[in-house]
DNA sequence: ATATAATGTGTTTATTTTACACATTAAATC
DNA sequence: GATTTAATGTGTAAAATAAACACATTATAT
């Protein structure tokens, strides 16, 4: 840590030294996406070739500089334009990376976002680096810092399903109970009992019955639900009590 | 959003062209930091007073310019260290605020940490621009977007408490279970049931009974406590159920 | 018609949370 | 030093929630 040696000797507040806001203190930004999609009853990300020497052929995130005149939330939403074509996407920032060596083209200081998209709502853009879609548990030694981040986003996946209703970005606008519980038992790498699990959601009661079948199911059809996001945004928790 | 008419004509990973990251692509970063504090059974916030004409008179957070050669925490710990002394805080980041007129002088990308200090272990650096300790029930009206990122900070606090022993940071090692209270009370601005309070406590299991009270209370001294680290660190829970 | 492999439903038990009351102790007061 | 005071310290019963578990039903495939 830089932090040690140093002591406040003169001290002013950021805010008031424009001065300072100059050239040469200044860091090129950059905006990466985890963009997580659900099919076939797994959980994948999509992920880029890197051509860049250092890690070539390694696989990376999907990123871009902020620009100037730019948002952040605007400059990752391009991306996912970019990438997806799709505009209506949920997207929520994670967390931002600045180690000094991160980059190795200089310093680059990424703020990283989560992105949850419904994969039939898309085409693939596979313009080059081969754009793909991999499942999260072969995902490995990506390049740059590119690992830990996937980790940090996917982790923070698995913690905000369990409390917010995240996942119905990643499923078709109906679904079967089947199907969710599918979702969960892959996020959370874990399973679960299914009539508890049917009880918990109809308990919570936030999914409208839409009195339709599955179709094309090689088995006895499930019935198929939407999530009530009205529902939801009116009678959703609060919060609860102590425990760790 | 500057996205909506942008569609992937060329598609280049951010990560393959260095001539990118460069001046004219660059943006000041800067961290700004939400101290929290609790002194007197109420959880405190530090502030200083912003003397940038635009914001004259106005509160504002602790901030500083990242430096090129300076990781993003070790920049946190330096606004720490400068006005707190505090070497050993604790210290999360929370959130990385861009949007491109926040500031007056120019486009400063912000990220955000929240700290936890004990207000006894430190003495308040009043060198210049009235540094101060606020009441969070009295933050209103702060400078730049700072209402904002206090707002997000303090959530995130109150979110965080619940789910993990962070709260110790702000008292003093040895507590009693009446402060541990306060503490929370303070931090969620609800009531609690004593009784049931303490059960939970100690059925969690993770304070030491120091076998001392309390000294120079008016009334019934209570027994000393401290936090039992290493046990919380085996022990600490792994995840839960779905809950929204 | 039969077998199959899923969906759909309910009960029982254990655990956790909530609500609530009284005895105990040290300091402060008289 | 006896009394009052304002806390601490403890326990139990009821309610809500979570976990464990089994069987009938249905559409498809054979």
């Amino acid at each position: 840590m830089a932090t040690e040696t140093e002591q406040a000797k003169t001290v002013k507040t950021l805010h008031t030294i424009q001065s300072e806001v100059q050239s040469s203190n200044r860091i090129a930004l950059s905006v990466d996406c985890v963009i997580f999609g659900f099919d076939e009853d797994k959980l994948k990300v999509m992920l880029i070739r890197s051509d860049l020497k250092k890690y070539l052929g390694k696989w990376s995130l999907l990123g871009d500089l902020v620009r100037p005149d730019e948002d952040l939330d605007a400059a990752a939403y391009r991306i996912l334009k970019q990438r997806t074509g799709l505009s209506d996407v949920y997207l929520e920032q994670v967390h931002t990376f600045g180690s000094v060596g991160r980059h190795p083209a200089g310093r680059v200081v990424t703020v990283t976002y989560c992105s949850l998209i419904n994969v039939q709502h898309h085409k693939l853009k596979i313009l080059e680096n081969e754009l793909h879609w991999h499942d999260v548990k072969n995902v490995t030694d990506l390049a740059f810092d590119h690992q830990q981040i996937f980790d940090t986003c996917y982790k923070r996946l698995q913690k905000r399903i369990q409390e917010h209703p995240l996942g119905f970005n990643l499923l078709p606008k109906k679904f079967s109970l089947r199907d969710l519980q599918n979702l969960y038992e892959a996020i959370l790498d874990i399973k679960m009992d299914r009539r508890n699990f049917r009880k918990k959601f109809f308990t919570m009661d936030f999914l409208i019955d839409l009195d339709e079948m599955e179709q094309d199911v090689p088995h006895r059809p499930g019935k198929l639900y939407k999530f009530n996001y009205e529902k939801y945004e009116k009678k959703k928790k609060k919060w609860v009590g102590i425990d760790f």
